[in-house]
This record gives structure tokens, sequence and C-alpha cells, in this order.
DNA sequence: AATTGTGAATTGATTCACAGCT
DNA sequence: AGCTGTGAATCAATTCACAATT
């Protein structure tokens, strides 16, 4: 029935779901279930075929889904069909256990360039650039994501730079909340906040 | 009025409010308004003075909140007085990475430990033990929380030894939902999924 | 027989609107 | 006058229940 607007939730579960079943592909398996796929991904089925619901219908009734033709729809749906160039700025500490971090080339992203005020020690293959250098990097390979490093202190005038540049999507380490305009996406990641609130739980 | 249950998302971002109070607390200013703590966080003031509500009432109409008395008491809500001991396992790429990162301390953290198959060149003064050494660890020292950064195909194995030898909480970096008992609570970060949730909203 | 797709019902979270203090 | 605290209203997300399909 393919509903106009997706909500956020939806789309990060869509990401879920594309991880899972790319591990279904790797065991030659060809159908799932909308139960399977969701125990899965940990959510509830009907969730699930909620989620799918808004951009389509992808399922066999009686038989469930196909793997590989649901994973391509989800690309299609995510947009994650091409290579996505990133940035970082700020490598320090946690900037460059990132940027050797393999982890994000394997989902489509690669990490061409790092910014920082001093020159850190080489330690991939990774060029790493002074911060004067950042606007101009971005216009000129028109980079739309960046993540963000940098000392808390640093990262509001670091978004206002890059913002204004031409950066569209920001992933950001610090712990400030950033002030950016509607057009500019920002996900939030907290590694202590995550941890104080996990140890909320604990009696 | 304090009520019984507190809504998961409140409790996450208690943890928020407390971050900008902790800035707010160095920049010696003494109170400050729901508006004005609410913009620092990302949220509406309503949404912070119902949050708020869940546990008690603390602000003085007309004046605002102060700032010493409210983080206490969100320290006390929170429980984040004492220092935690956390044991790291999967000591990688992004791993050793974590070890490094000094973020987890200031928030009253401290990785007491590393575990994986090989031992990595040493790169902290973090020890780090072979798996063998795991469960008798966590027993012994009581440890309750642990942060997973092992691969894939190794996560929930390793999660059922974990929490068969007395863990809590899990903070999880594979890309895997892990199956886990009910007293048990995981927090999932997927650095390639919030990228890829971020790539969805640049046309 | 199995399993999807979905409107309706429910549950949960957020915001409004304003009463109640200081 | 200013700002919190909160019940009521609204809005959003999840789950139920079942008809539709293979």
């Amino acid at each position: 029935m393919a509903k106009d607007v997706i909500p956020r939730k939806t789309v990060y579960r869509l990401s879920v779901y594309q991880r899972c079943l790319q591990r279904l592909k790797v065991n030659d398996v060809e159908r799932v279930s909308s139960e399977a796929l969701a125990k899965a991904a940990g959510v509830k089925p009907t969730q699930l075929r909620k989620d799918l619901a808004y951009f389509g219908q992808f399922g066999t009734r009686g038989l469930g889904y196909n793997i590989s033709q649901l994973s391509e729809k989800l690309t299609q749906v995510l947009g994650t069909t091409r290579l996505q160039p990133v940035i970082l700025i700020g490598v320090g500490n946690l900037g460059s256990a990132l940027m050797s971090y393999q982890g994000f080339n394997k989902e489509g992203f690669e990490i061409v360039a790092g910014f920082d005020i001093e020159m850190p020690p080489k330690i991939t293959d990774v060029p790493v650039f002074p911060l004067e250098k950042l606007s101009g990097f971005i216009t000129e390979h028109n980079i739309k994501m960046a993540i963000l490093t940098v000392p808390a202190r640093r990262a509001q005038e670091v978004v206002n730079q890059i913002v204004e540049a031409g950066i569209q999507a920001v992933l950001n380490f610090t712990p400030i909340i950033l002030q950016v305009p509607d057009n500019v996406v920002v996900n939030n990641v907290d590694l202590a906040i995550e941890l104080e609130n996990l140890s909320y739980f604990i009696r």
C-alpha cells in the first residue's frame, strides 16, 4: 500500500532487517518467514510486516519472503547502492580508533579523509589534513556525511563550519546536542550514556 | 508525584540532562530553567518537566532548578554514585580502540580487563586475558557489565557464557541481536547502521 | 495449512493548557 | 511576573485479529 512518509524508527529497522537478511543469504537459505526474520532482528513479526508495508508488498502468503528479492528492495529503499564517502573530524583517541575500524567499509561507507588541528602519527592509509582544509575538501569532493569526534567545546563551531560547506548528515560522538538547520540530520552516539543507561537496570 | 515505573526513554534522557547539568556547573551557573536545560538537551521544556516528575519535584516555581541539587538527585536516581567496573570482550580493532578511549572513566566506568583468544600487543594499562579466564574473572570480581566487541559469529555463545557467569548488562557492538534472559539488559550500538540510517536522509 | 497484509484497537509518548507556587 | 507541575488532549507506535492468498 506504499505510504508516503516512512517513520524514522521504521527506516532504522529496515537497516537491521537488511543485516539479518545478509547473514541468511550467506547460509544459502532462500525464503524466510516474518516470524523468523523478526526474531533475528529482535522485533515482533507484526512490526516487521507493518514496516515492510510502508513501501510495498513483497511476501508471498503462506510462504514468506524471498530473501535476495527482499534484500534488494531494501537496498533500493535505503539508497545504499553506491559507496558513500565520509570524512572524520577529530583524530584523537576515539577518532583514530574509528578510522582504523573496518566495519564501515563492509556496509558501503568509506572514510576518505580525517581532519585535526594537530597531525597525529599516521596509523592508517587514510590521509589526515589540518582543519584549514576542511571546508575546501567538503566542497571540492562533494562530501555529504561527516563523523564528528572532536572535543565537546569545539563541536558546535565545527558543525557550523561543515554545514556551511555542504555537509548534510553528521554522526556525532560528542556529548553536545548540536544545533543544525532542518535540512541537516544528526545521529548521536554517546558511549558513556549507553553505559550509564545500562547501569540503571542492574539492581 | 513519583511514579513507580520510569519508562526506558525517560531514563535515557535523564543521563542526557545530567550531562548538560555538568557542563553548566563548570560554567558556574547556579540555576537553570526547564526551557534552557531542555534546549541544551535537545528536547521540549514540557518533556523535561514530565521526565523529572517521574521521580519527584525539584524545581522552584518562578525560578527554575538548582543545578547542583538536581544533578545530585539525578546521580541518585541513575545509581551512578559508585564506580562501575566493566569488562571488554574482543580486543580487536574496535575493542582495543574502546579500551584506550578515556571517555568512559569520566562518567564513572572503568574497563578493568579485556578478554580475547589471542593476546594483542599491549597498548594500554588494562590487562588482557585469554577467554578461558572470562567466567572466573566475572564471578571472582563480581562484574555486572560487559562491552562486547567480538566477531559476529562468536557473539551469541560468548553472551551465553558471560550471562551464565553473572553479567547483567551488555553493551553490544556486534550486529547480532542477542538472545538473553529477561533479567539481562542489552544496549546495541551499531555504527554501520547509524551511518546507513543517516544516508537515507540525504537526498 | 501456512503466512502475509492491514484496518481497528490498544498502548505509549509527547504536547497543550493552565492551575499552583514563589 | 515567571516558571514549575500535571491532568487532559493529542499524536505516534505497536499489537491484535482476521480476511486474503498461495
